[in-house]
DNA sequence: TCGGTGTGCGGACTTCAGTCCGCTTACTTC
DNA sequence: GAAGTAAGCGGACTGAAGTCCGCACACCGA
C-alpha cells in the first residue's frame, strides 16, 4: 500500500540552461560546506553567494528563500530517509506492524534532528513549512500507519499533531535548552505513539 | 492542588521611572492599535515607534524584540485565561475531571488562536518562545492535569508534546492554508486527549 | 557559423529588526 | 531649591533577507 505514494521531487526542474545547472550546483556546495564548518545559524546569504561565485540575485533567483535553500541542501539526505520508509527493511520499512514503524520513523527523525538540528531549524520557516514536499510525504507515510492500525481514527488530524512533536523548534528547546537526552526524548515518543495507536476505549 | 503555581509574572516591572510608565503604555497602545487595524504581520517596529511617539531605541530598550512586544500586547488576554484555568469554574478550572479540564483548555486556547493567530505568530520565534512565562505556565496546568489523570506517565514530555498541537504555526496552516474548521480542529484535540488520557494498555 | 531571442545573471537597492552611544531629565540628597 | 547621578531617551547605524532591472550570453534555427 505505501508503495502508491506519488513523491513530490524536490530537484529535477524539467529543463535547466547548462550555466544554471552549474550555478545550482556551486550554490548548494558552497551552502553544505559552510553550514557544515559554521553552524546554519552563522552563515548569511551574502556569503553563501560570494563562496559559491555567483550574485546574490542568482541565489534567490534558484532558491527562494534562505529556507528553501536549507531545505534543498537538506533533500540527498530526505531521500535516501523517504526510501527507508517506502522500500526499506522493517521496522521503517514495510513489514513490520504499524505501530513500531511509527515509532521507528520518529526515532529516526530524532537521529536527525540530533545530528542537523540547525540545519532543519533554517529550513522551518513560517506555516508554509507544512506545505514542504518532505513534510508531506512524512505526513502521509504517518497518515497511511494511523489508517492501518485504526481505521476509525482521524488520521489526518493526528498525523498532524504527532508530527508536531517532532518539529526542530521543539527539539532544540528541549535537547539544548532544557538537556533532556535523545534517549528519553526517543522514549517520549514511544509513549505518545503507543497511547495514540490503539483504538478508542469504548465508551 | 493547581493553586501552588508561582505565577512568573510579566509585567510590574520593579520600580519605573515615570517617563518609562509613561512610554510602555504609549507604546503598548500603540502597537495593539496598529497590530488591531493592519495586522500584525503588516506592523514595522519602526511605524510602532513613530505611532508612540518614541524613539526605536525606547521600544526596544522596554521590550527587547518585536516577538515579546506582541506577547506583552498579549498579556492582559493571558492573565484573564490563567486567572479562568487556576480559578474560575469548570471544566476550564478546577471540578471537573482533568480529561475534560484538559479538553477545556485546548479548546479555549483554538478559539484564542481563531481570534488572534497572527499576534500569536507574531509573539512566537524561535526556540525561546517554549521559556516564555506564559508558555511555562501552560505547560504546568497540562503536567498537573496528566499526573492527576495518570500519575505514571512521563507528565513532562507529554505535556510538551500535547501541547505542540496548540502552536501557532500550525494552526495558521490548517486553519488558513488547509481550510480546516475550527470545529474539527477541536474535534481532533479532543480525540488526542482522549487517546493520550488513558493508562496505557497493560502488555 | 551566425544572428535572434528570452532565460538567467549580478549587484545595487530597499526594508526591517536590532544595537550603540552621547545627550537629557526624573529622582535623590542635603 | 540646587546639584549630582544614573536611568532612560532617541535616532543614526549595522547587518541580513529579499527585490529589481538593465545587461549578457546560452541555446535554437538557418
Amino acid at each position: 500500500m505505501s508503495a502508491e505514494f506519488d513523491l513530490p521531487q524536490i530537484e529535477p526542474e524539467s529543463f535547466e540552461r547548462a550555466d544554471a545547472a552549474r550555478n545550482r550546483e556551486r550554490i548548494l556546495c558552497a551552502a553544505r560546506r559552510l553550514f557544515d564548518e559554521r553552524g546554519a545559524g552563522c552563515v548569511s546569504m551574502d556569503e553563501i553567494a560570494e563562496a559559491a561565485g555567483v550574485g546574490k540575485g542568482t541565489l534567490f533567483r534558484r532558491f527562494g528563500s534562505r529556507a528553501s535553500l536549507a531545505a534543498a541542501v537538506l533533500s540527498e539526505r530526505e531521500r535516501v530517509f523517504q526510501e527507508a520508509i517506502i522500500r526499506g527493511a522493517p521496522p521503517l520499512g514495510p513489514g513490520a506492524p504499524p505501530s513500531e514503524r511509527l515509532i521507528a520513523f520518529g526515532e529516526a527523525l530524532l537521529d536527525t534532528l540530533e545530528a542537523h538540528s540547525e540545519l532543519l531549524l533554517a529550513a522551518e520557516t513560517g506555516p508554509a513549512r507544512f506545505a514542504h514536499p518532505a513534510y508531506r510525504v512524512h505526513r502521509l507515510h504517518v497518515m497511511l500507519l494511523l489508517h492501518e492500525a485504526d481505521p476509525e481514527c482521524d488520521q489526518e488530524m493526528l498525523a498532524e499533531t504527532l508530527l508536531a512533536a517532532l518539529g526542530a523548534e521543539l527539539f532544540i528547546y528541549l535537547r539544548h535548552m532544557r538537556g533532556i537526552s535523545l534517549e528519553r526524548l526517543k522514549e517520549g515518543w514511544r509513549e505518545q505513539v503507543r497511547r495514540t495507536v490503539r483504538s478508542p476505549e469504548p465508551v
